[in-house]
DNA sequence: CAGTGGTCTAGACCACTGG
DNA sequence: CAGTGGTCTAGACCACTGC
């Protein structure tokens, strides 16, 4: 034992490339809302001034946040912050397309509030949302239809709080998608999400909202989105017919 | 009209930077086989010379390689090919996990090989492998146990002449994924695929080699697996239980 | 034409691995 | 300790965008 060389200290501050801490820096400014979804950000030779290193650096930096899809780099016009509602990015989120044709090939959803009121967390709801059993949640229910066939039957929950004023008329009224509504109105930006697909039969009533038999095998996807620093901020139940459609994935 | 600038030819060439040129060559190393899976290739600096760049070009090329799963980089080691062998990727294709624990947490599981027999390509078999209809195929079917459970039922299609040789019982007996079998056996190397994921109720006799009463629901995931040049050479139809797994993803 | 991101180079140094 | 990939810099030049 006494020949054991000294090991670091317990938590040993892990080495850290400046890099990597410039894209903290950076991503600081992003959740203080230096820099609001859309806008562009400095260049990155004033970024390199501002933080003292060279443009090779805050380029890494930069890198890597575009990989992480939270900034847009575009040649010749600059950087920007990533936002749900610009066109290229509709469907971010949603991976069910249409067995023939492309994404978004159908036009524009139709989107049907069914529902959408104060309630208390469950504990499962709570859980996923890092509340209390009993805090206060938004429930949302809504159907999305694809040339006239309600094809998708969500239930959203969403933390009381940051989505104050949230009203099923803002919802209807607002044209685009849900996630870009959240920036606009709440300052809320989604920006990764799991989700745990399973196949379940239509049961509970969501085979009358879907119009569907009893029974008809669906789609279960149960979405957890996350904002900065990793914090949940939304938990969606999707139901998807998969008759015309299909939830596409790719590996590699 | 007299006044428009003339345009660049039809088919300009397309600008291509020297790093992506690089890939390609080292694309091309690989798709000969002058590295195997698991080797390593050279390093840096000795491509960098035999390909009369600087080092830093050659390490574009490689994070491009990289970033597509194709080479793995290990700091004071070197780089090397990527392997469906390896054990940190041994589930690299499959996103079913229990829903408790993590992947693979049940221990290895049970395969049990149903058939393996050639056959003729169906007009869709033959379509999503870029055969004509009536083309050899294998086609292989095999149920995944895990804990005792039987979980997955898959159909795999093969094109015959690639994987001449194949038999239930080098299946049954190769204790690895299928696909490191494939790059050791047959020279062939799944890089990339697309799955297309389905509700399906349980029938046509999948409900008894899964165990489970006719019309359950079922997670029925098509895929097709690309080797490279986006050649197509397995098409594979998985039905999951989706009672105690669950298929997950990441959005970003 | 100026300003942006994108490429390429050359060189120095650092962190990790294994003998 | 030598060899590998990883970081950082400084500078030159290229491709794209918009005025």
């Amino acid at each position: 034992m006494s020949k054991m060389p000294i090991p670091p200290p317990e938590n040993a501050p892990a080495f850290s490339p400046l890099y990597q801490q410039i894209k903290g820096l950076i991503l600081n400014s992003l959740r203080l809302g230096e820099w609001k979804p859309g806008e562009g950000i400095p260049s990155e030779m004033e970024l390199a001034a501002r933080f003292r290193v060279s443009q090779g650096t805050v380029r890494k930096a930069i890198d890597a946040l575009a990989g992480d899809n939270l900034l847009v780099r575009r040649q010749g016009k600059g950087t920007f912050v990533a936002t749900h509602a610009a066109q290229y990015v509709q469907f971010r989120f949603l991976k069910l397309v249409p067995d023939s044709g492309t994404p978004g090939s159908e036009g524009p959803a139709q989107r049907d509030i069914v529902e959408c009121r104060r309630a208390r967390a469950s504990a499962d709801v709570a859980r996923a949302l890092a509340l209390r059993t009993g805090d206060a949640v938004l429930q949302v229910r809504r159907v999305l239809s694809f040339t006239g066939t309600p094809t998708i039957l969500e239930d959203i929950w969403l933390p009381a709080a940051p989505f104050k004023g949230l009203t099923a008329e803002k919802l209807s009224n607002y044209h685009g998608p849900m996630y870009a509504l959240f920036e606009t109105e709440f300052n809320m930006r989604m920006l990764r999400a799991d989700e745990k697909i399973r196949a379940e039969p239509a049961i509970d009533g969501r085979e009358l909202l879907l119009k569907i038999p009893q029974g008809t095998p669906l789609l279960s996807v149960e979405r957890i989105s996350y904002t900065y620093k990793d914090v949940p901020m939304e938990l969606r139940r999707g139901y998807y017919r998969t008759d015309t459609h299909h939830y596409h994935n790719t590996l590699s």
